[in-house]
DNA sequence: GTCTATAACGTGATAGAC
DNA sequence: GTCTATCACGTTATAGAC
């Protein structure tokens, strides 16, 4: 989930893979064609040749990272779902590690008002990814007897997708809320606090 | 805490006031001068006259928005836990009745990265603000005994932000997420589904 | 597929008159 | 305290040569 996939020689993924850095550093609206014209030695034109708007290239991005996300939670197929749920939470720990980046989906709900049409709507379907998989965990999990917790499960998942993706983006801030937070949401799962490993 | 303050005949308190909305409505770097002095009728260099550099018009907007809280926060002394976190849970809804606007401290921290120096610093004590207030409404809800929960009052305070934070922001694509987050909240702190008054 | 060149526009910002 | 006028710059985007 960490690393980019496509061949990283060819100039269409060196764009999408820097492109993607700067979203989730600075949000969609805090890089331009220059930053990455700049940064990978080419020009200007040469970015429009592939992504003609920033909303192509914006969309691209969603895209891929949903392809990628779809694989993530393939791969986990064999895991319980205390497992499953360490997956989810170590994505944000990914991201943290990584210059701070925030979630996409933080980036693109806290930016939805100022996006293009096309990427509001592949925001959209990216968030219902991330719902879905959030509600699945919770529901393996209550169901396998490994979380309890009051509450339905929809909810719960709800709280589990809106307290990671603001957690990262306060940490910024106040580092230890990642952390902290992260522990509550294993407590009120009835889990053990270091995760199913401590 | 959801009308501004001051003279609202002054120009320089219509311009924190709109200015505030576009920051909530779309972020620091989704609004320009332009966006406020053609909605106010004025010229661009009224504006500077009265906040030279954006950034001052930031910090501003930030510690008037601090100032107001501090009030808001003070307005709740007779309330017991319960209804103090109900006063907490409300903020989300006034964002979001008033066209969807997200937290400041949404704002702050996914555009952090990209804000000014001094923007920065103000918006790290807002967040300490913050913080400190969920601490101190969960610490009192745990030691009357209105509240009770699994793991530290500060990872639960912590829960409480992230998780309000970040459901303001989904419910622009997932509406119902905001509920689902805020009764999962309530079940997690051991308070009856609706809230102390249902 | 990448380049040069350039257009059209928005943005933050300032000088100086009134 | 607000105005006109203007600036320098960054941004998105396109045409056309190589």
């Amino acid at each position: 989930m960490t690393t980019p996939t496509t061949n990283p020689d060819d100039t269409r993924s060196k764009i999408l893979d820097l492109a993607e850095l700067l979203w989730l550093g600075r949000g969609f609206n805090g890089f331009s064609y220059q930053h990455i014209s700049r940064e990978l030695g080419i020009k200007n034109a040469a970015i429009h040749y592939h992504f003609p708007h920033k909303e192509d290239l914006g969309v691209a991005l969603v895209q891929r990272y949903r392809r990628r996300l779809a694989r993530y939670i393939e791969a986990q197929t064999g895991l319980d779902a205390a497992g499953k749920l360490e997956r989810f939470l170590q994505l944000a720990d990914t991201y943290y590690a990584n210059d701070r980046q925030i979630c996409p989906s933080g980036s693109l709900s806290v930016e939805f008002h100022t996006l293009p049409d096309a990427l509001r709507g592949e925001a959209t379907l990216f968030i219902q990814d991330m719902v879905d998989w959030a509600v699945a965990i919770v529901k393996e999990g209550k169901a396998s007897g490994a979380m309890h917790f009051s509450g339905s499960e929809e909810d719960m998942a709800a709280l589990l997708c809106a307290g990671l993706q603001g957690a990262l983006q306060l940490a910024r801030l106040a580092p230890q809320l990642l952390e902290q937070s992260k522990a509550a949401l294993r407590a009120q799962l009835g889990l053990p606090p270091g995760g199913p490993v401590t």
